[in-house]
DNA sequence: AACCCTGTTCGGCAATACCGAATCGAGGAC
DNA sequence: GTCCTCGATTCGGTATTGCCGAACAGGGTT
C-alpha cells in the first residue's frame, strides 16, 4: 500500500463524511503533521479532487469526484442492464425501485426509479444504506459468499428503528428465510413506515452482483405479510436481469 | 505536487475516460513502469477507488467514487439553494432546467430538473459539457474573471454542430451580447434541434459561481429570437438565486 | 494593540516509492 | 495436448521523494 496515496484517499473520505475541514482539523483527525496534510491537499486540489474555500481556507471535495462518480456509473454493467427491468418493475408495482450493490458494509444505490405517482421525490443514486437495514442489502447478503457474509456481519450493526435486526442470530435467521422465499423483506428496519422487498441478481459466475427491489409504504408492500404480486414481480425482474448478465441455471447459492 | 498522488489521480482519470484498462495499458499511457502503476492500483483498490475485474484482471473505477461524488453534491451550496428556483423555473417555462458550474474547460451539471411533460428523460447531473457549446457555460464565461476567461478560451474549442462557435473572435462577440442581454443563448451549438437560455449566478463576492438556465427544442425556446417570457423567467431565477447566495447589488461584472 | 488560531513555507533526514528484470498463469494456435 | 505469447504480479536495490518539526504570515477576536 503506497503511503501517500492511502493518506490522500483518507483525506477524501474525511471530507466526504461531513462539511468543510481545515488543514489543522484534518491533521489532527489523521494523526499526521500539518505540513504533510497540506502537501497532499495541494496535490488533490491541483487535480480537482478537492477545492479550497477562498474565504475560510478550508477544504471541501472537488468537482472531479462528481465526474469520476458519473464515469463509474457509466461503466457499470449491472446498472446499465437494470434500466428496463427497473422501469418495468416500477410500472407494474406502482412503487419506487432501487438497484444496489454491496460495498463494504453498506449498500450503494446505483439505480433508482421513482414511484410513478407524480409526487416530488429525491434521487437516491449514490446513497449508502447499512446492508442489514434494507431489503436490497439482505438479498445480497443472503446469497453472498461465506467470506463476505462473515466480513459484513462482524462489523457493528447500527439500530436505525425499533425493528432493525442487530444481532447476528436474528440476521442469520432472516437471511435463511430470504433464501427460502427467494426475496428479502425489510419491515421498517431503516425508516419507520417504509418497507422493502428485494431479490438478488446473479452474474455469469453465479455470484450475487447486486439486488433489485421495491421500496414504499409498509401498508402497501406488506399488507399482511409481503404482497404476493409484488414478490412475484420482484423475483421476475431479478431473474430476467440475472439472465441478461449471463447467469446460468444455478441462480442461487446452495 | 506529491508525485504518487498525482499519478494516482491520473490513473483515475484515465479509467474514467473510457472502459476497463489493464496495468500494461495504463503504464504505457502514463509512461511509467508497470510495477509502479501496479502499486498505485493496489492502493486505489484497497480504498475502493478502483475495482479489478476478477476475470480479465483489468481495472475500472470503484464504488467509493460514487459515494464521494454524491458527498460533493451534498456539500454544494449553489446546488442546494438552486432546488426551489430550478423547480419553479421548470414549471413556469415548461422546459428542462440545468444548473451548472465551470470546472476547467467544461461545465459540470450539478442540478437538473426534467421538463414537466411526463416523457422519459435521463438525468444529466454529473455530466460535463464543453463550456463554449451551451448557454450555461457561456453565461458563466461572460461574467468570469479575465484570467479564467483567458484560460478557457485558449484551449481547443471543439465543433459539435454546424452552429458551434469555435473562434475566440466569435465567442467574444457572443459573450459581449450575453453581457448586454443578461442571458446567454445557445442555438443548437451542442445538439442539433436543442437550444438553451441561461443566466449567471453570483456569490456574495460578486463572482460568477455558476449559471442556471433552460434547455429544450429550438422552436420553443427561440421561436424568432429568444422567447421574452423565458428570458425573463431565467433572469429572475438567476437573480433570486444570487440573492440567496448573498450577492449584493453589484450583480454583474463591469 | 496584543493575542491566538489558522494556513503556509522551509530545510534536512531517511524512509519511501520507483524502476528493471524475473516469475507466474491463462488463453490461443497449431 | 503442447508450445507460445502476452499480461498481471513479485522482488530487491537505489536515490529520489515525501515526511516531519519548526518557523512565518495573515485574519479575526478580545
Amino acid at each position: 500500500m503506497i503511503q501517500s496515496v492511502e493518506r490522500a484517499a483518507l483525506i477524501l473520505k474525511a471530507l466526504g463524511g461531513g462539511s468543510r475541514l481545515g488543514v489543522t482539523e484534518l491533521s489532527a483527525h489523521l494523526g499526521l503533521a500539518k505540513a504533510t496534510v497540506y502537501g497532499l491537499l495541494r496535490t488533490l486540489e491541483d487535480q480537482g479532487l478537492v477545492e479550497q474555500d477562498v474565504e475560510t481556507g478550508k477544504y471541501r471535495l472537488g468537482p472531479a469526484l462528481l465526474q469520476l462518480g458519473n464515469a463509474y456509473l457509466d461503466n457499470h454493467e449491472l446498472r446499465a442492464r437494470s434500466f428496463r427491468w427497473a422501469e418495468g418493475l416500477a410500472v407494474r408495482t406502482q412503487e419506487a425501485v432501487r438497484v444496489g450493490v454491496l460495498t463494504g458494509p453498506t449498500v450503494l444505490v446505483v439505480h433508482h426509479v421513482f414511484r410513478p405517482d407524480n409526487s416530488v421525490q429525491i434521487l437516491e443514486v449514490g446513497a449508502s444504506i447499512p446492508w442489514h437495514a434494507c431489503a436490497v442489502g439482505k438479498a445480497i447478503a443472503a446469497n453472498a459468499s461465506p467470506a463476505v457474509l462473515e466480513a459484513i456481519e462482524s462489523g457493528p450493526l447500527q439500530r436505525l428503528t425499533g425493528t432493525t435486526l442487530i444481532t447476528k442470530r436474528a440476521l442469520d435467521a432472516d437471511l435463511k428465510k430470504a433464501r427460502a422465499a427467494g426475496v428479502a423483506v425489510d419491515d421498517q428496519e431503516a425508516i419507520v413506515g417504509e418497507a422493502g422487498i428485494a431479490a438478488a441478481v446473479f452474474d455469469h459466475r453465479g455470484e450475487a452482483a447486486g439486488a433489485i427491489g421495491v421500496t414504499g409504504a409498509v401498508e402497501r408492500l406488506l399488507p399482511s405479510g409481503p404482497d404476493p404480486d409484488m414478490v412475484a414481480a420482484v423475483k421476475e425482474a431479478a431473474r430476467g436481469l440475472s439472465r441478461e448478465l449471463g447467469a446460468g441455471r444455478a441462480l442461487s447459492r446452495g
